[in-house]
DNA sequence: ACAATAACTAAACGATTGTTTAGCTATTTA
DNA sequence: TAAATAGCTAAACAATCGTTTAGTTATTGT
């Protein structure tokens, strides 16, 4: 052992994470990170081994602050509301200070859904699969809902969080609010 | 006057068009540019005053190439039905061959949301207020909605087509398919 | 047919991209 | 306390970015 880091890991991760999320993997340079990580590149590089590492280490820090939220969905037991609440809960996180605007999961899968990067893609696929067994998994808590119903609807509330995620970053309180209570007027 | 073009503007354009609408605006170079269209940087710049220029080019000659569509919405007397076979008809043109996945406006929307390009911002926004008046005009057709209602409706279904533009670049037909039929019950 | 000129080719521009390296500094352990 | 070593600074790397320029070729009107 000899030096210690002059950084805590975690925090320039966040750092990051929050400039990633702002700008896209692709319009954050090795300048602006680090600028905004307060570190030379040679301790990125040394560190996250690259900038696409540098970006990993971003997404699953982001899956990280999000998993109280999904925690909250998991456990829940009143179906469709809990899916419902976790719209709301999904938009009220992107107001909270400290929070940019959208989704940086689904910012990098427009960003990367042309690409041929598989490792990205496949977290991003990991991510929704997860959220759609969630779904599935309320709306069977309604036993008048057959399994072919269930399966449209959870595809249906994928494409629609998605839509909202979209949304969070350009449209009014009030869009998203009718937004949301016209896709569960449907359920 | 002297020596012609060798090349014919509008079909340039068209290539470059596909090369943004696959990669978006960031993600295309000068150099695939050059490569695609099959002339050089000189002519492009000499017609196109520089990237941007070539862009906001492509971007009209997308929008025209959906006029069609946009028509045919616009004739339609059957109010909610009329905007659902829009919704019918963006898809399928996404399944022609010679076109790429997606929509270049909503790429080019979720690419430029966070930028400060107010020419670019302006001219999908301009998009997208049209495709809501669109919208209303086709929902008024319904003399049993109230105002109230057809806002909230017209809000919804423009970030619901938002979300499809996004969907026809990831997700199988039978899932979109479904997100449509879903969208429009109970409207 | 010749001067004028627009369009072409091809090379170079400076700036910026992600990444690496050489040399110095600070801390650890024996 | 001194050798070992990990982290630091700062400069440089080659490659590519968007853009420009110098020089050549082809077509125009007179």
């Amino acid at each position: 052992m000899a030096r210690k880091k002059q950084y805590i890991v975690d925090d320039v991760i966040d750092k990051a994470m929050h400039l990633f999320w702002r700008n896209g993997f692709e319009n954050t340079s090795m300048q602006m990170l680090e600028k905004e990580m307060g570190i030379n590149k040679f301790s990125i590089y040394s560190s996250f081994g690259n900038k696409h590492g540098l970006f990993l280490e971003s997404l699953k820090s982001y899956k990280a602050k999000r998993k109280i939220m999904f925690d909250r969905l998991k456990s829940a037991t009143n179906g469709v509301e809990d899916i419902k609440q976790f719209f709301y809960d999904s938009v009220s996180v992107c107001n909270q200070k400290g929070s940019e605007k959208g989704c940086l999961v689904t910012n990098t899968y427009n960003e990367f859904s042309a690409s041929e990067d598989e490792i990205i893609k496949k977290q991003i696929t990991a991510f929704m699969d997860n959220l759609k067994s969630l779904f599935i998994e309320k709306l069977r808590m309604d036993p008048s809902k057959d399994e072919d119903t269930i399966t449209k609807q959870a595809n249906f509330l994928v494409l629609a969080k998605h839509g909202l995620a979209a949304a969070t970053r350009v449209n009014s309180q009030k869009e998203i609010e009718d937004y949301i209570e016209m896709t569960f007027t449907k359920l």
